[in-house]
DNA sequence: AGTATTTCGTCATGGCCGTTTACAAATTAG
DNA sequence: CTAATTTGTAAACGGCCATGACGAAATACT
């Protein structure tokens, strides 16, 4: 109760920049004596600062202007991508305050080796942020692979190669509780924190293609993990029952039409160690006429696994995240027909298609995910930042 | 938050038979004293009875039993089937105490008529429920129809030709607030409230095909509704993108291949007036192999679109109600097939493939979710029933 | 300039609600 | 018949928010 109240003050804080007592009163619904007293807890307990009386301009006594602290707890956010590490430290205003990156090849790695490697770069960012008065309070590391519930294994991750390695232990103990989640998962909750602005919480499918193509659906504000953890794998939803085999054995996924490898091999491109979707996007530009059929027709079975989605969820929007950005302008022409002619049926009263937009967060979503969600759980639970007294 | 402990209380109550208010403290974490003014409360409001003392047989002082009462505010719930219309009272214990049901022909019919002849059902039931000391505190409606989330207009009910039919003020209105909902997520409710004995909140799809294919997804205890109510549309999941041309304008939606009318089709059947899913039970239990093979395939069909919901959601299990039930034994086996094969990519740790299980509810399933619907409302919120001191 | 007005933050008071502690009542165990 | 155990209630306590009053600090008006 006390502390759902302490949690409520330093999220209106984080999310809608300084504030006075009397302000945030009125936006919780606490009278402002009440609220006094959880900010002077708050104060005390090292996670709010006063920053002298704030300008106003308006009639009346200023109210002293209030903000999450940038000196005490903050996330520490980390990713494994297929080819290149990162890390970031966000402090629990939301501001990335420092970050590392090493280009490295991880495909089919050494998980030992990669961990090793990524417990370097923390160690060097921890050191960071202690310069800046910062104490992690937690790691949260993406994954480009499934990740069961709760747990911090990795339980497959195809482009890396990996199968059941468990993070626990093999990455610096000081930072706090580790987490691990998908890639895609953490780059929706960027997405949901940061790039939506919009004041009720929303529902809609995020799609993060990267070589495999994971999606993560937010209901209401909620990410949707699945009884397992392994929600989202829309890689895997049939599109051509009867058609192409995919990796995982099935025929007709739409990772066998849409994945990166496939894409790549349809445009007449060999997907090897450099060759990615960058190049893909440069031939589109020139007007490749290859390069323009493959996308198209990736487009058009990313609209076919959509639309079956959004028949299921009615969902608000679809994001498109991830590589799938800068092919937008050739990709959302096909899946946009897609979409809207087959989601028609419960076309009253909703827009049709379902708008689909691209991600504003770009390809930092998954990092910025990660740290945002170690920072969200500390403004969940104060309580336990609060220095003594 | 006394609210909250009210209708915990209650709820406890409610699901768990006669307890003691020890029994009930224990239960939900509060102490003796706090739980007996709840209960003091609650009886005063003449929602709980005693029920003397309860027989014990352990040592100690034997607690007194207590129930929700029989006699006050009650759930009032009706179906407005292709066929039918049926209406039922649930007191809080959850026991449905009168109900009434009359076989008439709504297919495409006048929604005037119908309503009118729901109405005299609803009228002779209120009487009914008044005899007995009953207090309707709303009424909930199954439409085999899309429903606008928080609103009492039909958008579209394809089966009874009905479109943007307003309930509101079309029935008596002395049966408390009305709710309008499809009738899939009524009969998923009432799968999630009486048929789930699981102690945790579970997740699943239930699928309900009557005449078009609804499902209804349930995500940890909680319907997922759609941003516009409008979630659950698996009959128009495509599972065939360039196949059969479906009522919706698309193509290859899975009501083409499992909806009724193309199973009858398929079987040799003519989808006349009379002639129902029943004929079809009938003709495979005769080994007619048109009949099988039609199934068989409208069991691929649906293995389909599960697959992609299953990858898209990684529920617990699935659960067939509605008329699939009865065609269970020889639409699992190929269900069953293109699941597993299609969800093999998160096989590590969970079941392969996903449980599919058959409602134990049976037909009854939106009739009872409506009323029981009505029913929880009212325990989650006892404060307003609470009879004046 | 000086007063009125408005808004901010704090303090004292009171009420709601659950916990703690104690105790009588009702049963079984020996 | 006593001891042990469990139930339900009563009284005191404590946490926490609301209410109402007040001084402080700005603007608006004369």
């Amino acid at each position: 109760m006390r502390q759902r109240n302490l949690s409520r003050v330093l999220h209106t804080l984080a999310a809608e920049g300084p504030l006075s007592r009397a302000a945030v009163a009125s936006r919780i619904g606490l009278t402002r004596a009440a609220v006094s007293t959880l900010v002077d807890e708050l104060l005390r307990g090292g996670l709010l600062v006063e920053q002298g009386p704030g300008r106003s301009g308006a009639v009346g006594r200023p109210g002293t202007a209030l903000l999450p602290t940038d000196r005490g707890p903050c996330g520490v956010g980390a990713e494994i991508g297929v080819d290149h590490l990162a890390v970031c430290v966000m402090d629990l205003r939301g501001t990335v305050r420092a970050r590392l990156t090493a280009r490295t090849r991880n495909r089919d790695s050494d998980p030992g080796q990669v961990l090793d490697r990524l417990a370097g770069l923390l160690e060097r960012l921890a050191a960071e942020a202690d310069g800046m008065g910062l104490l992690p309070a937690g790691l949260a590391v993406a994954v480009p692979g499934l990740v069961a519930r709760d747990a911090t294994t990795v339980v497959r991750a195809p482009n890396l190669g990996w199968r059941g390695v468990d993070l626990a232990g093999r990455l610096p103990q000081d930072l706090g509780p580790l987490t691990v989640d998908n890639e895609a998962s953490l780059g929706a909750l960027a997405e949901l924190w940061a790039g939506g602005l919009s004041p009720v919480p929303d529902s809609f499918v995020h799609v993060s293609a990267e070589i495999g193509i994971g999606a993560a659906v937010v209901v209401e504000g909620q990410l949707l993990r699945g009884v397992h953890g392994f929600a989202g794998e829309l890689g895997h939803v049939p599109v051509r029952p009867d058609g192409r085999r995919c990796t995982c054995g099935a025929r007709g996924c739409l990772e066998a039409y849409a994945g990166e490898e496939a894409v790549l091999r349809a445009a007449g491109l060999d997907p090897g160690p450099g060759v990615r979707v960058d190049a893909l996007t440069v031939r589109c530009e020139s007007g490749d006429r290859a390069a323009l059929q493959a996308v198209r027709q990736a487009g058009s079975a990313l609209g076919i696994a959509l639309a079956g989605a959004v028949n299921l969820l009615d969902p608000s929007r679809v994001v498109l995240g991830g590589a799938l950005a800068g092919l937008a302008p050739w990709l959302l022409p096909p899946l946009s027909r897609e979409l809207a002619r087959r989601t028609a049926v419960a076309a009253e009263g909703r827009p049709t298609p379902v708008p689909v937009t691209v991600s504003r967060i770009g390809p930092d979503g998954p990092l910025l995910g990660a740290a945002s969600s170690v920072v969200r759980t500390a403004l969940d639970t104060p309580g336990t930042f609060l220095n003594g007294r």
